[in-house]
RNA sequence: GGUCCCGUAGAUCAGUUUGGAGUGAUCGCCACCCUGUCAAGGUGGAGGCCGCGGGUUCAAAUCCCGUCGGGACCGCCA
């Protein structure tokens, strides 16, 4: 139906007969004897020339046949990769009529994403979106080349399957033939990549769909696609090498630069250092410790289990009164009983002073020291929050983030391998330890004193879990899983999962390892944030084809719908009349 | 469950702080003119429940309450 497409045409091709394919971009009438159509396809753009009295209108399909020639002395258009060229049509086919395109299809105009959403197969034209999604694949291929050059196996699992009432909130199934049972769509298939691994197959992935019916945000859909690996024999430093290999390869298929670079960092280290378990290393502004500083002080806000301060580089100068108080705000949203912040000036003996805020409650020492500490400079703005460590840790993780986190695309690519996750997040109300991660993950060798010990030293009880974290994003997590049923037992045991309630929401795996389970290991990391994170999007929505808005509805196909009374009563389902 | 922001023509936005005559601009759309443009240009034209409902007022796009939709975030996401 063709011979070229639109954007590859050069002045290689001058003379040609070709013929091309695509959606009219844009129009330049000169009256009845000449007429400009610039032509896309998702290769770019072309002009081509032919006589005005054509109809052609934004984005009608049309096919033209004509003659590759060059552009006529001064018409070149350097902006345009075909700039050289133009081709003089003789022959025009309108494919489909259009109705004008529901919004603007330059690349300048922001559209409201509703509308985009809409009309998504209109969107969906765009260089943006092309770019977004071809990367995508790319992303995909990369990666299954990656995996299957390091001995993986992809093996699919499947969509319906029982529900497990752990972790997030299952998306459920109707079952037709079992009115009143349900099947609930995979939050993962970490169960079954598990059961692949007592199966023999050493070394699974997949590209995997997981659905979780939890709250949508800017890098959370309700289904996501994920690489889902598992291998066998093989230690946490193994998977570690399996990952970073796939990753750096993605990495390099749309950069054209490899990261080298994937340090590992403990969870308590990146806890005290940058207040969250996600680190984003493009950028310094590390918490720092003060609590000795504060030791014995005077000052009633600074009496405290801890206390640390980050130092924000001319702060003084670029924050306006109305932004810090807009800070001390968000902090106190964010649970910290305030924020203390003080200028840095120079004093009268030429050296940094601390100036406003709360410095009048500080003692000369303590001031000096807290410079000392935060390596502040005259012209800085210095943080500080005193509270439980956990506060402290979570307030100022947040405020760093706020004030010195650069946007997507800038800063290079980070990565790094959070390791040494705790076991238990903490105790419940029952006292019973709360898993950080999945019931399968295998204590930390080091910490099993601690662990046969129980109470409070639980809670020091390290796990062989890990995550992959990229520029402040969670890309993925995985572990060490518990491959013995006498270490699983205890951990059942320990989180109050009595052997009945064991056997009726994980039998089939407990089963499975009575049978003869390797020692595994494996991780899962997010497609759609890593595409995101590749081409600059702070939204994983641009790199979904049709994805859902924040409510989880689609716009394009007005999902969620009713279900027909037919369609209900085969199901064996009613609805309740909604609360009002 | 909660906090914050947004909603005016097909699109992008002004106007809302401080209520006041007829809601404007740009792009797009429609018609006509135009033989070298490329965000073409010119002339003319159409197009608005100011998201929706209620309230205050002599008077509401503007103030108040509610609601719907969209977005960012907290909780949630083993």
């Amino acid at each position: 139906m063709r011979t070229d497409m639109c954007g590859q045409l050069t002045s290689a091709d001058i003379g040609r007969t070709v013929t091309i394919c695509g959606w009219v971009d844009r129009r330049r009438e000169h009256g009845e004897h000449l007429a400009f159509i610039d032509l896309r396809d998702h290769t770019g753009v072309l002009q081509c020339v032919v006589d005005g009295s054509r109809d052609l209108r934004s984005e009608y399909v049309v096919r033209m046949t004509g003659e590759v020639r060059s552009r006529p002395e001064g018409t070149v258009n350097p902006d345009l990769a075909t700039g050289d060229v133009e081709v003089d049509v003789n022959s025009v086919e309108i494919l489909s009529q259009a109705e004008p395109p529901p919004f603007p299809m330059d690349e300048r105009t922001g559209v409201d994403e509703t509308i985009r959403l809409r009309h998504r197969y209109v969107d969906l034209r765009k260089s943006r979106m092309q770019r977004n999604l071809r990367t995508r694949a790319v992303v995909n291929s990369t990666i299954r080349a990656a995996m299957e050059r390091q001995g993986f196996v992809e093996v699919e699992t499947p969509m319906l399957i029982a529900s497990t009432p752990e972790g997030a909130r299952d998306f459920v199934v109707p079952s037709r033939k079992e009115p009143g049972s349900f099947y609930a769509l995979p939050q993962s298939p970490q169960l079954f990549k598990q059961l692949c691994m007592v199966g023999g197959i050493d070394r699974y992935y997949q590209i995997a769909r997981c659905l979780r019916d939890e709250d949508l945000r800017a890098d959370r859909q309700f289904e996501f696609m994920q690489l889902d690996a598992e291998a066998s024999f093989v230690s946490q430093e193994d998977v570690f090498e399996f990952i970073s290999e796939a990753v750096a390869d993605v990495a390099e298929a749309v950069t054209g630069d490899r990261p080298t670079e994937f340090p590992h960092i403990t969870w308590a280290e990146s806890m005290e250092r940058f207040g969250n378990d996600k680190p984003d290393m493009r950028f310094g502004m590390e918490l720092t410790e003060l609590t000795p500083i504060f030791e014995g002080t005077e000052a009633r806000v600074f009496q405290a289990e801890c206390v640390k301060g980050i130092c924000l580089e001319g702060g003084a100068e670029s924050l306006s009164r109305n932004q810090v108080d807009s800070l001390v705000d968000d902090a106190k949203r964010w649970g910290a009983k305030g924020l203390a912040w003080m200028r840095v000036a120079t004093g009268d003996d030429g050296r940094a002073r601390l100036e406003a805020g709360v410095a009048k409650f500080l003692s000369a020492d303590e001031g000096s020291a807290v410079i000392a500490a935060l390596d502040a400079r005259p012209g800085d703005m210095v943080f500080l929050v005193a509270d439980a460590r956990r506060m402290v840790q979570r307030v100022l993780g947040m405020l760093r983030l706020a004030l010195g986190r650069p946007a997507v695309g800038e800063g290079g690519f980070k990565f790094v391998w959070v390791v040494d996750f705790p076991l238990f997040e903490g105790l419940g109300d029952d006292g019973k330890p709360i898993p950080a991660h999945h019931p399968f993950t295998m204590p930390h060798p080091d910490d099993m004193a601690n662990f046969d010990a129980g109470g409070e030293a639980l809670l020091d009880v390290r796990s062989q879990a890990y995550d992959l974290v990229l520029n402040g994003w969670e890309l993925g997590s995985g572990s060490v899983r518990i491959h013995r049923n006498d270490i699983q037992s205890r951990i059942f045991d320990l989180l109050g999962i009595s052997e009945e309630e064991a056997q009726a929401k994980f039998g089939f795996l407990l089963d499975a390892f009575r049978f003869g389970a390797p020692p595994h290991a494996g991780f899962a990391f997010g497609i759609d944030r890593l595409t995101a994170l590749m081409v600059g999007e702070e939204n994983i929505r641009e790199v979904i084809a049709f994805p859902k808005t924040q409510s989880g509805a689609d716009p394009l196909t007005n999902a969620p719908g009713p279900l027909d009374s037919a369609q209900l009563e085969e199901l064996g389902l009613r609805v309740l009349p909604q609360a009002t």
